[in-house]
DNA sequence: ATAGGTGCAAACAGTTTGCATGTAT
DNA sequence: ATACATGCAAACTGTTTGCACCTAT
């Protein structure tokens, strides 16, 4: 992750784009704009590699492959829409959750995940 | 779903026979002490059979191929152990997570996962 | 000039599926 | 007897890797 390439300006123009995780998929539609000839393992290897330099954090989410955000936010956790499949940023967490672990149990780190239907989607439900 | 077979008896067994989550591997290893012949796509069709039935419910976690547990117990969450990689069950609920939703979101189920070391693992790190 | 990055295609792991055989009903 | 279930092997999807070419430094 030393030099500066056009793939990768791309890719980051990706996430500056938008405040919701990405994932490999949208990042390269998204990135293909700028770059056509952008191939999936670059993005793999790019998305890895921020990962695993602390500038990009996966999100999950059952059954689907990886979201990517950029690191660095407060902290939060995240709604995935059932419909459209894309991830959401929530504002606030309930706290405290260090405590639901069993004695013995060393607890590091939580996820708190939403799903249901987003604003967009539950629009156009009801519009049908 | 509609044959009680040798196999699928050797499938319920190794859920009867623990409480937290398996993954495919966990209950192809546990069912083959009874049924050695037993292949990974009857694992497969069996837990996507049980599934779709509402018998047993996925478990997910990052990164990890789905775990399954026996459906029916009273609202629980999970915690993921990163050395061993196990799921466990986990006894309390923070409530009141639905609204973390957006306005125009429509929140109909929540997940809350920890993350860290089990008493197992984290006694084994202290002896060593 | 040269180390690092890219793109293609092949390799990979986990899961699903087609088909012939086996078995509970 | 027959429809459903099993096991093998092939197919599939998403991701990773090997390698030759390209490019930022």
């Amino acid at each position: 992750m030393e030099r500066s390439t056009t793939q990768r300006a791309a890719i980051r123009a990706a996430f500056a784009a938008t405040d919701r995780p990405l994932s490999p998929q949208e990042v390269l539609a998204a990135a293909r704009a700028q770059v056509p000839t952008l191939g999936p393992a670059t993005v793999y290897r790019t998305l890895n590699a921020l990962a695993a330099a602390g500038t990009l954090i996966p999100v999950t989410f059952p059954g689907e492959p990886a979201r990517y955000e950029v690191a660095g936010k407060k902290h939060h956790h995240h709604f995935f829409c059932r419909l459209c499949r894309r991830a959401f940023e929530l504002a606030g967490c309930p706290g405290r959750l260090s405590r639901l672990g069993p004695p013995g149990f060393r607890v590091d780190h939580h996820e708190v995940t939403l799903y249901g239907v987003c604003a967009d989607c539950g629009a156009a439900a009801g519009a049908e």
